[in-house]
RNA sequence: CGGGGUGUCGUAUACCGGUAGUACGUCUGCUUUGGGAGCAGAUAGACGGAGUUCAAUUCUCCGCACCCCGACCA
């Protein structure tokens, strides 16, 4: 892509009513445009890096036998009120037609997801089934905070699954922990598997997926030495208190919940109305797992755990663009044809670049570019003409490293 | 939902009970061109409503919006 092309502009200042340092960085970088409190509209790159991580969750969930489906997110009322959630789940946001019918809007799709699991699964040689999607999610948060990190509208990956039984759910939540662990590090992130309460929506322990950073509304113990983490608000646990399982001293730390996996047990399958038979011929009722991952929050906790002083740095899994292509002499024909070559090569052969083409001053163009926080920039100055040697510096590490055009095309060429 | 704060050109800010200023952006012209260029000119603004006052962007009240703390958090 063209950057005389890109309709977004980066900022020099941040809106004064955005603190958060992600939602500061993405609108001055032209990432993702506010709406409204706990909403934004994700433009051309917000839109190519949401794309990107959900690309990395497509992969890992369909290696574990999910099956991708996209359910509605405007629902019919009569499911919540089979299941109780019409009345007890807070957030929901209900609406209600001219014709004065009942909606709600999807804030997690149990509701919805199993009736359809029911009906093409009537055996327990159907099972076990894992259904997922990634889709808007909506609901009516009391307070918006922390930029997009705990909006009233996001994207969210959900899969539910369904077992036979209790110790088929147990194993596969160790499958679907590992492919998640294996996301967030592609991510960029380190995540700790902590246990936490269920909240209202399970009587069963959970599983949250925390990263730290301060930018969370979430405080974790964790063990340094083993891999034991726990929120606090099921351990009463603190800085310091010894480890329940290898007694080495406690850490305490403030994290954001990227991730999480319920055991719901055969409550929305009982509720619902979901039996299969078994092997006797006899009515059953699953057992039902659920697992969320929010997309939307994942890019910004990147942001809030890589960003440096100059701006956003993307790990090169959900980077916008691989390359960022800066054409420091944009007045040199020499020059715009030198880079104009190389990024017709380099897109022609697959490789996603943003080059910037822009007749505006080198400064400017680097330091939109330290913002914009592509992995690697790829710098056409007088050396690169000269001396056919083209610096290439990693946004992360500063370091620069050079090629001729040859060993570029190497590279990024295949 | 409780508490606190803030609303001024597109963005960030200043001042003020009486003519709203600056920077960036945008537009025009000239110069400049490897770390957010310079000069000249132009463009564009007081959240809404009520009240006090000769006069309100400024003071008061109500509403709305946004931010922060707390509570909440499928």
């Amino acid at each position: 892509m063209r950057q005389s092309r890109l309709f977004t502009k980066t900022r020099r200042e941040a809106p004064r009513d955005e603190l958060a340092k992600n939602a500061q960085l993405l609108i001055r970088a032209g990432y993702v445009h506010k709406e409204m409190a706990g909403v934004y509209s994700y433009l051309p790159l917000g839109r190519r890096v949401l794309e990107n991580i959900e690309k990395v969750i497509r992969r890992e969930m369909d290696a574990i036998s999910g099956q991708e489906i996209r359910m509605a997110t405007l629902h019919p009322s009569e499911p919540w009120k089979q299941s109780g959630g019409w009345d007890n789940v807070d957030v929901l946001f209900k609406i209600e037609s001219r014709t004065e019918k009942e909606y709600a809007l999807g804030q997690s799709e149990e509701e919805i997801v199993t009736p359809i699991a029911g009906e093409y699964a009537p055996s327990y040689k159907d099972l076990p089934l894992a259904l997922y999607q990634i889709g808007q999610k909506y609901r009516d948060e009391l307070r918006a905070k922390s930029g997009v990190l705990r909006g009233r509208e996001f994207t969210m990956k959900d899969m539910y699954s369904f077992h036979t039984s209790q110790e088929d759910f147990d194993a596969y939540y160790e499958v679907v922990k590992e492919a998640y662990i294996k996301i967030f590090a592609e991510c960029g992130l380190v995540a700790k598997v902590t246990e936490a309460s269920g909240g209202s929506f399970s009587e069963k322990i959970s599983y949250e997926f925390m990263v730290l950073t301060d930018a969370g509304e979430d405080t974790i113990v964790y063990c340094e030495t083993c891999n034991y983490c726990s929120n606090v608000e099921v351990t009463n646990a603190k800085e310091g208190d010894p480890c329940p399982k290898d007694g080495s001293a406690l850490k305490q730390g403030i994290a954001s919940e990227v991730g999480n996996v319920f055991d719901l047990g055969q409550k929305y399958p009982k509720a619902l109305g979901f039996t299969y038979k078994d092997e006797e011929g006899n009515d059953q009722y699953p057992i039902m797992g659920c697992y969320g991952m929010g997309i939307t929050r994942l890019m910004g906790v990147v942001v809030e755990a890589l960003a440096d002083e100059k701006g956003i740095v993307w790990p090169e899994s959900i980077a916008p663009f691989a390359l960022h292509l800066v054409n420091a002499m944009p007045n040199d024909s020499e020059a715009v044809q030198y880079a104009d070559e190389l990024y017709d090569y380099l897109t022609a052969r697959g490789t996603a670049v943003l080059y910037d083409d822009r007749d505006v001053r080198a400064g400017e163009k680097f330091a939109d570019s330290d913002l914009l926080g592509i992995p690697n920039r790829l710098v056409v100055g007088k050396e690169a003409l000269a001396g056919n040697s083209l610096e290439l510096v990693n946004r992360a590490t500063g370091e620069v490293e050079r090629y001729t055009r040859e060993e570029l095309f190497q590279r990024y060429g295949t």
